[in-house]
RNA sequence: GGCGCUGUCGUCUAGCGGUUAGGACAUCGCCCUUUCACGGCGAAGAUCGCGGGUUCGAAUCCCGCCAGCGUCACCA
């Protein structure tokens, strides 16, 4: 039996949840699903300058939206923990100490200026830097001085000659030379872990199998490797997942749009249409386009995971989005819609049971019409509101003869004379006066329409007629014939 | 610049030595239709980054080049 998969999602929250971070969220979950194996939330809040609060609950909550629920890590525990890297100092202040015990990593006492000199005269020189190694070579003596004098030092891993792999899932065997990588830092003066050593404790510790990623990480990985081999830790497998890029193929970033989660979700994007398209960037499966989250769970692989960096392209997941939506039923709709009417308010925070049923009603006329939910409120303004005034362009196309106004008379007795006021009734009416007018049923129905709503476009006249409701018909009627006389 | 990764329609991709290079989004046209959508049908769109090989045959294998991106911190 093959040990019990453990993947991890370790953001830092520096900032929102973005959909990088979210596809590699995604990947680590599906991943996770697929193979019955744990997904592991870690937050790498080291970085005290720039960690967050707010950053954090964006993330969890981007998260939770997302249906990505982690099976440890913080608000749900686990046996692994702690899950915040600045709960784990003392985990990291025992391998480093170790460390410097086996000579494996040396004190350091070069000041940031002496370094940062170093660099510039590097740069000057067309040099590559790479750092000199001088603390590695510090006297024994002169060692114990410093020490017992207090000097500020970091931590630094003393790297040895050779060549390290990184058999990578989606990369393949990839080869990088030591002698280019430099006695990196591993604890910093104030004696807080670095990234590259506080990943592979926790990743060790915590008993990840296998790291997903981006692939921004894969420079990054030798030196893990090598930090993996020095703590006697057994190295997990690797996957490096290629990056989402913006319309200009560089790396996408706020100047590309919209790349926070929650700004999506608050446009109305479903959270099981940004899953999907997400899923479809770096992955696929074969011709088929949508998938639910179960199907991916079942169908997801590494193996089929790509190597090019995808560009984010919303065209899709618009797309994607309409098809979602289309495929609720009313009741989901408008559970997901009744937010966007409250906000614009067309309606109030407790509607009555008549008011619930204008706006499912509402709602199934538009259906067919939406791709983002925010576009509800624009949609359907002309059911809860009267018109408060009349494109300008149809107005002039059809408002601009007296016969409209005299037909808008008669249609407003005959509405009035209707027995029963339904769609088929409307229909019957409306089609009936235009024969007697002799003219195409056309020609009263886009006058109709913009006295209606005040649009050009909208649902189904006739049953938006019958949802906007007899008496409400006519005062409208009433006003467009003022509106033409006015304006002829 | 060093190192590394990547390179098939505008975009996401299928393809793993023999295909008219397939699909989806977007675009365009037609149909449906009272409008806008939805839906249906169809079109256009890729000399598979470029150049050499290997092979009867290459998008698929090999080499070189070019381009894009990533990474080179006491940031994660």
């Amino acid at each position: 039996m093959e040990r019990e998969t453990r993947v991890r999602f370790a953001p830092s929250p520096t900032g929102y949840l973005h959909v990088g971070g979210a596809r590699t969220a995604l990947f680590n979950y599906l991943f996770a699903r697929n193979t019955g194996g744990k997904f592991i939330l870690r937050i790498e809040d080291t970085d005290l300058e720039r960690s967050s609060e707010e950053a954090m609950r964006d993330i969890l909550q981007g998260l939770r939206w997302l249906g990505l629920e982690w099976d440890e890590g913080p608000q749900v525990g686990g046996d692994r923990g702690p899950y915040f890297q600045t709960e784990r100092i003392d985990l990291y202040t025992a391998y480093m100490n170790q460390l410097e015990r086996e000579g494996l990593a040396y004190r350091c006492y070069c000041t940031t200026e002496e370094l940062s000199a170093e660099r510039e005269r590097a740069a000057a020189e067309g040099r590559e830097y790479k750092y000199n190694e001088k603390c590695r070579r510090l006297a024994p003596n002169e060692r114990e001085q410093r020490s017992r004098a207090g000097t500020p030092s970091v931590l630094r891993f003393a790297m040895t000659p050779g060549t390290t792999i990184v058999d990578d899932m989606v990369r393949g065997r990839v080869s990088f030379d030591n002698a280019l990588l430099d006695d990196f830092v591993i604890v910093k003066s104030d004696g807080m872990a670095t990234y590259n050593f506080a990943v592979v404790v926790d990743d060790a510790l915590m008993g990840i199998t296998h790291v997903i990623r981006g692939e921004d990480h894969l420079s990054n990985t030798p030196r893990q490797i090598l930090l993996y081999k020095a703590l006697g830790f057994a190295l997990p497998r690797f996957a490096h997942i290629p990056l989402i890029m913006g319309a200009d193929r560089t790396r996408l970033s706020k100047r590309h749009g919209a790349t926070a989660v929650t700004s999506y979700r608050d446009q109305g994007i479903l959270p099981q249409a940004m899953i999907n398209f997400l899923a479809l960037l770096g992955w696929g499966y074969g011709d088929k386009q949508l998938f639910d989250m179960a199907e991916l769970c079942e169908l997801f692989s590494i193996e089929r995971v790509n190597k090019n960096p995808a560009v984010f392209d919303t065209d899709k997941l618009e797309w994607m989005n309409g098809q979602y939506i289309r495929a609720m039923n009313i009741d989901d709709l408008y559970q997901v819609g009744f937010p966007y009417l409250l906000q614009a308010g067309l309606v109030s925070e407790e509607p009555d049971e008549g008011m619930i049923m204008k706006c499912k009603e509402a709602l199934r006329l538009v259906q067919d019409r939406l791709r983002y939910l925010s576009e509800i409120p624009d949609l359907t303004v002309f059911f809860f509101e009267r018109p408060d005034g009349y494109e300008p362009e149809a107005a002039d196309k059809w408002f601009a003869r007296s016969e409209t106004a005299i037909r808008f008379e008669k249609m407003v007795s005959g509405l009035q004379s209707m027995a029963l006021f339904n769609v088929e009734a409307v229909e019957t009416l409306i089609r009936n006066s235009a024969s007697m007018e002799g003219i195409k049923a056309g020609e009263l129905i886009h006058p109709l329409r913009l006295a209606l709503t005040g649009r050009k476009a909208s649902p189904g006249i006739f049953e938006t007629m019958e949802l906007i409701g007899r008496d409400e018909c006519v005062i409208r009627l009433q006003k467009a014939v003022e509106f033409i006389r006015e304006h002829l």
